[in-house]
DNA sequence: CGAGATATTGCAACCCCTTGCAAAAACTTA
DNA sequence: TAAGTTTTTGCAAGGGGTTGCAATATCTCG
């Protein structure tokens, strides 16, 4: 019995075995499944009746290996903690497979290196990688690229400031804006001395925001008190904000803080109010990406907001740009960062 | 110049070009690359040393052509709302990751049936399947088996109560008696009219968790009021508590409910509290799942703790089980849930 | 109806890797 | 050293598709 019957699955339904049933030409069944391909409308009717009946599917693993393409797409994170990017993943998977793309989750441990990860997506083929993270270094990003991988990156860290364009494309807010403008929303509410609580301090995002802050918080005041903590999470930002308080006690803590983060700023709050402090009253708080949670009762946090939604499908063209003509120029492109008033800021 | 320069992308380097390099055959090569194959040490040191120098990688795609197995693994979801899964993916990923398996993120909109989904799996010739979710239908899970794909559900729906064996394997806690803790809490707690919000009607997690319960409240109190929301979402859980205010506002509310899950419950509280009741000193609240918020100062949720970690790595167990045993026999593996308290209950 | 143009089809080679088989090489042992 | 074992190795045939090319079929139109 030479029956084809895959080995560990279900016995497979081959090109050949639609060919025969149809009579017709392996080639032309392929052909059928490939659009804008030369097939007479009535073989097709009769291809796709056979194909039916035997339930075939085209395998895109095979298909790939002539035509170099998978449309397979990496997603590269490494920050699953932090519930925002729960929402990113579902705009990005979902984007992704409207398109036709599958995508191949890659995540980052601590100790993975650019190697580890590029040799992941290497073995399997992918067409293209995105990197969805704020906390991935820059040399993972040129890595994957130098081995000819076309990739983008997503809620990055433009340089601000420069003109020169990036070396990767990148879709993202301006972090130096939004620093800005957490800066202005605080003096415009009547904090006098505003602070600065940032992710880890070697990532692009925590650095940028602060840049954008420190220069505006200036104009009021002649220094900036700025604390990093160690990821962006509830309990760096709660710990980071119990060792701040600690540190001004001789001068009193600052009256408000922009937190570069939502998750860092709920952490910060609940460091607060241990210390007896109320939000707004005593101490403004004004975060940064709108997740989700800032907007429950019991929470309620003043935020500035992503665009998560453009800038993923952002993010999402860009790749398939990236895909179809791989020397396409990299561009960052910049979305506008916007203020959400809740319940975390005195009255203006 | 014949050179290969694999189109889309980078050069290949493949097979063919390291056994040329290091003077050996194609299937040398490949031998040395599989673990177990007879290769000579000094053959598998000169080979090691082109393919380094070369950058080879074996393509995992083309050689699951022949092996039937590609390692990879896909991860069916439909629930990006929840915050609860972004800690499942982050360890499901992290698990296959370190078994040397792949995983296929497919995100089920609203409208995919089970044969689009299991096409998008097929094509990519998957080893097996894991569906993670409390939403999806039983008909998703049975209908990808009888296509022979090898499926396992994690988080999910033993019917309990029934001896039989389940027709998947599964990982996750006895649904109804964790219904059965929380009512069980709730009284001790001294509450004495306790009801119930679940998830969707029709999810069986739902049904099941309210069955226990039941159970366990019937012994106290002649009949239990039930709302079902129509997601497992904040919105949600808000929206039904409005309704049941509402609903029962002629004998008054209840003065503690068991919610079938954390963002569910936090929805709830915040109804309760623009409705001017007090938790815990009114109504009492507890959850389920213990989602890192749930801890969050300002939710301060007493709940039921799924020990997720377990469950998750049960379920990759069960999956690679059945990838290389695929005649196991469905297991379903019960791990116990656990009451953390905190906030949300008046003192027993 | 016939010539020329256009649309369909099949052949065969190839994509990258694995593997059964038999030949070649390297060891044992007497 | 010869014969018998055990390892290594290469050949060649796939695995499931795609695609350039040439052959065949179908259309146009005069």
């Amino acid at each position: 019995m030479a029956i084809k019957w895959r080995s560990g699955t279900n016995m497979a339904v081959t090109l050949r075995d639609v060919a025969r049933e149809a009579g017709v030409s392996a080639s032309a069944v392929s052909r059928a499944f490939t659009p804008g391909a030369s097939v007479a409308p009535a073989t097709l009717a009769r291809i796709m009746a056979a194909s039916d009946s035997l339930g075939y599917l085209p395998n895109r693993l095979a298909a790939s290996l002539t035509t170099g393409r998978t449309r397979l797409v990496g997603i590269v994170a490494d920050d699953f903690g932090n519930p925002f990017f729960l929402r990113v993943f579902d705009l990005m998977t979902k984007g992704l497979q409207a398109r036709g793309l599958r995508p191949l989750l890659v995540n980052l441990q601590p100790g993975t290196t650019a190697a580890q990860a590029l040799g992941m997506l290497r073995e399997y083929a992918v067409d293209a990688a995105v990197l969805v993270s704020g906390t991935l270094p820059a040399g993972f990003a040129r890595s994957f690229r130098d081995a000819g991988l076309p990739v983008t990156h997503c809620f990055a860290q433009a340089a601000t400031g420069t003109k020169a364009a990036p070396d990767l494309p990148q879709s993202g807010i301006d972090d130096a804006a939004a620093g800005q403008l957490a800066a202005a929303t605080l003096i415009r509410h009547g904090y006098r001395c505003i602070g600065y609580l940032g992710g880890p301090a070697q990532t692009l995002p925590a650095q940028n925001r602060f840049a954008g802050f420190q220069a505006e918080a200036l104009r009021y005041q002649s220094q900036v008190h700025a604390a990093y903590a160690d990821a962006w999470s509830f309990a760096a930002g709660r710990a980071t904000m119990q060792a701040m308080l600690q540190a001004t006690f001789q001068d009193g803590p600052c009256d408000a803080y922009f937190c570069a983060d939502d998750v860092l700023a709920i952490g910060a709050m609940s460091a607060l109010r241990d210390a007896g402090l109320r939000v707004p009253q005593d101490v403004g708080v004004i975060g940064l990406n709108d997740m989700e949670m800032a907007g429950w009762a019991g929470i309620n946090l003043t935020t500035i907001a992503q665009p998560v939604a453009q800038i993923v499908a952002s993010c999402i063209d860009q790749t398939v740009a990236l895909i179809e003509h791989p020397q396409t120029p990299a561009e960052a492109r910049i979305f506008p960062a916007g203020l959400v008033l809740r319940g975390t800021l005195r009255p203006a």
